[in-house]
RNA sequence: GGGCAGUUAGCUCAGUUGGUUAGAGCAUCUCGUUUACACCGAGAAGGCCAUAGGUUCGAAUCCUAUACUGCCCACCA
């Protein structure tokens, strides 16, 4: 028999988590009938192997929106992927391995790497579904898996065949630790505190001339003098030659209206690539090329005695070393802005090196285009977008020096040094291992040499629509037209100028449209005193325990706690009122159940209805209004708040007390009116376990399958469709009419507590006084009060509404 | 330096287009075993809605500054 012990959510969370798998409950049905809902949803990094709880409170964000999209009839697509490529799981395995890459190979190295990947993929989907994130399994990716590959590759070729992807020889933003070229994305700004340092270089006629710089490492590297042409200081020096101290050669002195007059002493010295100013007057000025950097963050040749110190030592020594011959006049503390990059901190440099690009620094004004056509939610995330899109500097550069990721599918000859491309049906391909028969060079040539590089992480997870569309997979598996652009987005706001900018541009390119119509962005949950959570700050709350000790139905409570796009603090307290709410619905239920167990429900005319019922079905078809209301906009946790209020007030605490009577045996109630009192609690009823099941799935799952599963024909409620109100309920008047019944009532309960006394003691009389006539419901009020007798006339005691009533004991 | 959010009861958050005495839950206090539930019910207390101006008959809500908090963006060498 359901409903006859307490709800024990372990026991029933693993029953409904194996019966919706075993049912294939969220698979998507390509063939069937109603609108598709597609959702692209971020596929994690497999590295991270452990959710906090605002992982989660993203994810299960995202999931209401889905939950109840399933539930209003549309065909969901709803895939998961791994981003297992990349960097991040580089950076773990080096990290957890201890690993020297000098002393392991590149294939042991990715072997590592994969192995990793699948056991971090195992605890991931272990998670979402201990979650009960409602994804198709089956539609599962990896972006190192082949299928994903080749889609990243096919992606390549069609940009390079529409002259949208070059290989350029330029500055390029380098990280010396991780030793590979970086994309503007890539770079972080960091507030650091260095020092400015005053130096006397010297004028042709061997007058100091003192510059201000921060980095005196580059002085071997430094190609010319700028100074403002309108400052009088330096006027009669532009056109001439300065002289640089420790390593004796000269310089162009050059003017240029950007350099400040005011900063440090109006004098600058210009390097070979320095910052990104640096490369921005060399390629105008077309400046001498003194690259002094390694790729491992050192000084070249170039820096004679110095060569070989890494950067920062090199400072130190340059300076001292100036100093040593009076050169240094002084040294301020100075706070600065350097890049970093994101994945180690370390600051970058620019590197001259031969790198793949992807043009899109000359689109700027079609990517603000194709950022408003999105529908954003909230609508102030778009902010972000466009901030990113104005500050685009550098076409984003694809290719990594690194071993884990997508290879290009790119060949060079040897002879003539053209790009060979394979056949679309050979993808993917591995150009640094793989020989492909019968692949030769336009100019005949088969001596082909294979590119190492792989490419940037985000050329493959700005594919994730066209992954999960299969686009140009031919016939059999080609959903373009049934899933792409997609419904909807979901991320959270930080990877807006990476994940959603990088995908806009990918959609653009290949199918001249936007990925998807919606994108639908979340804040992040953070620990309890408002800090983002991590590891290493020891205010990680895990998930996985959570759930352990509340459910994931308690879980999913606290996460639906704040709006979209808001942050939220971790609350235990809020988990625990979530664990409440399932112990509230339980008991409930087993109350209505009792009442319902042996009713055939049938259809049952409103004429019929007792003024109580009305009342409850305006009051539920005010929750459904406000619910989908909420929903529309995205807003899962003003339907939550409506639901909630609906659910713990109007029916646990009022209808189903005021409703008692009419349900117990040896009732004083007509056929007629219980009738309608089962009919009524029937409705409610199910209509409150579906608006919750979005937000709960694993209880209302329970609840629904001991009693409504078999009356509906439906084989879970997840698949059930949500109530939407009948007209007839949106009877303002009859509800009006009853809450003053329940003012009447309240003001009874009032009574007895100020009294002290039980509510059942009974009440001899009550005197009602109301302008409009209440008699209609005495006998209910009477039944729910205890009272012998109520009879109108004159009250002493304010009820609300106008309404007074006297007590006599 | 520019921008976006946030700042409402001790805590976590609502407050939809400006409209009667500002809401909920938790925590606190006082009561109450009503045949679903004490993981409950009734009630009480608790807020100059960050600050200062302004618009309006009327402002938590609109405008302008300011202060914190978080984030995004920015080459000042």
């Amino acid at each position: 028999m359901p409903f006859e012990s307490n709800y024990d959510f372990k026991a029933s969370e693993a029953k409904w988590r194996a019966f919706w798998e075993k049912e294939e409950l969220y698979k998507f049905n390509p063939q069937g009938s109603g609108e598709v809902f597609s959702v692209d949803t971020p596929p994690p990094y497999v590295s991270a192997a452990h959710l906090h709880v605002g992982h989660a409170m993203s994810y299960t964000q995202a999931e209401f929106v889905v939950r109840y999209a399933r539930m209003s009839g549309k065909r969901i697509f709803y895939p998961m992927g791994f981003d297992d490529n990349g960097l991040p799981t580089e950076r773990f395995v080096e990290k957890k391995y201890n690993i020297n890459k000098n002393k392991i190979t590149k294939k042991e190295f990715v072997e590592l790497c994969i192995k990793e990947t699948e056991e971090g993929g195992k605890t991931y989907r272990a998670l979402f579904d201990a979650l009960g994130i409602s994804v198709d399994w089956s539609l599962l990716y990896t972006t190192i898996g082949a299928h994903a590959q080749k889609i990243a590759q096919r992606s390549f070729i069609d940009l390079f065949q529409k002259g949208l992807v070059k290989r350029k020889e330029e500055p390029t933003a380098w990280c010396p630790f991780c030793q590979t070229a970086l994309a503007q994305a890539d770079l972080d700004d960091k507030n650091q505190e260095t020092f400015l340092n005053y130096i006397n270089f010297e004028w042709e006629d061997g007058m100091p001339a003192l510059i201000a710089t921060t980095r005196p490492e580059l002085i071997p590297a430094c190609v010319a003098l700028y100074v403002n042409g309108n400052d009088p200081r330096y006027k009669k020096y532009v056109g001439t030659k300065a002289r640089m101290p420790l390593f004796d050669y000269e310089v162009p002195v050059k003017a240029d209206d950007k350099v400040s007059i005011e900063f440090g002493t109006g004098l600058m010295m210009v390097c070979t690539w320095g910052d990104s100013e640096d490369v921005e007057r060399w390629k105008d000025d077309k400046l001498e090329t003194r690259a002094v950097f390694t790729k491992d963050g050192r000084l070249n040749e170039l820096a004679g005695v110095y060569k070989g110190l890494k950067i920062k030592e090199a400072r130190e020594k340059i300076v001292a070393d100036l100093d040593a011959q009076a050169r240094v006049v002084k040294r301020e503390p100075l706070k600065n802005v350097c890049n970093v990059h994101e994945r180690c901190g370390v600051p970058s440099e620019f590197i001259q090196t031969p790198q793949w690009f992807i043009t899109i620094t000359d689109k700027k004004e079609e990517w603000a285009r194709r950022g408003e056509e999105l529908a954003w939610f909230p609508q102030f995330m778009k902010t972000k977008y466009d901030d990113w899109v104005r500050g685009l500097k550098w076409d984003w550069c694809i290719s990594r020096q690194r071993y884990f990721g997508v290879p290009f599918p790119v060949w060079y000859c040897r002879a003539c040094g053209a790009v060979v491309l394979p056949e679309d049906a050979q993808l993917p391909v591995d150009p640094a291992s793989d020989v492909l028969e019968g692949l030769k060079c336009a100019c005949g040539s088969t001596d082909l040499k294979g590119e190492q590089d792989v490419m940037d992480t985000w050329m493959t997870s700005s594919l994730t629509p066209l992954i999960n569309a299969h686009w140009k997979d031919g016939a059999d598996t080609n959903l373009m037209d049934a899933i792409y652009p997609m419904s909807l987005r979901i991320q959270a706001f930080e990877i807006i100028r990476t994940w959603l900018f990088y995908t806009v541009v990918k959609s653009h390119y290949h199918t001249n449209s936007l990925p998807w119509k919606t994108v639908m962005i979340s804040g992040w949950g953070l620990d309890t005193k408002g800090k983002k959570m991590s590891k290493s700050e020891g205010n990680f709350v895990e998930a996985e325990k959570v759930i352990e000790q509340y459910s994931a139905d308690a879980l999913r409570y606290w996460s639906a706690g704040a709006n979209l796009g808001q942050n939220l603090r971790y609350s235990e307290e809020e988990v625990q009122v979530g664990k409440r709410t399932l112990t509230k619905l339980w008991n409930a239920s087993k109350l209505c159940y009792e009442h319902l167990k042996a009713y055939a429900p049938s259809a049952c005319a409103y004429e019929t209805l007792m003024p109580v019922d009305r009342w409850v079905l305006y009051r539920l078809q005010e929750t459904v209004k406000a619910y989908h209301g909420g929903f529309a906009e995205y807003e899962y946790a003003r339907a939550k708040d409506a639901l909630e209020k609906f659910f713990w007030h109007d029916l646990c605490d009022n209808y189903l007390e005021i409703v008692k009577q009419r349900l117990y045996a040896d009732n004083p109630y007509n056929a007629e009116e219980q009738n309608a009192a089962r009919w009524t609690l029937y409705t409610v009823w199910n209509g409150v376990i579906k608006l919750y099941a979005p937000f709960m799935p694993f209880v209302t799952e329970e609840i629904y399958q001991g009693y409504f599963a078999a009356h509906e024909g439906v084989k879970s409620v997840h698949v059930a469709r949500l109530p939407e109100g009948q007209a007839e309920w949106a009877n303002i008047a009859a509800a009006e009419d009853f809450e003053r019944a329940i003012a009447v009532i309240n003001a009874v309960r009032k009574y007895k507590t100020d009294l002290k006394v039980s509510i059942k003691k009974e009440l001899a009389q009550l005197v009602v006084e109301s302008p409009v006539l209440l008699d209609a419901h005495y006998q209910t009020i009477a039944g729910v009060m205890h009272i012998k007798e109520i009879f109108s006339g004159k009250g002493t005691v304010e009820a609300g509404g106008g309404i007074k009533v006297s007590f006599i004991e």
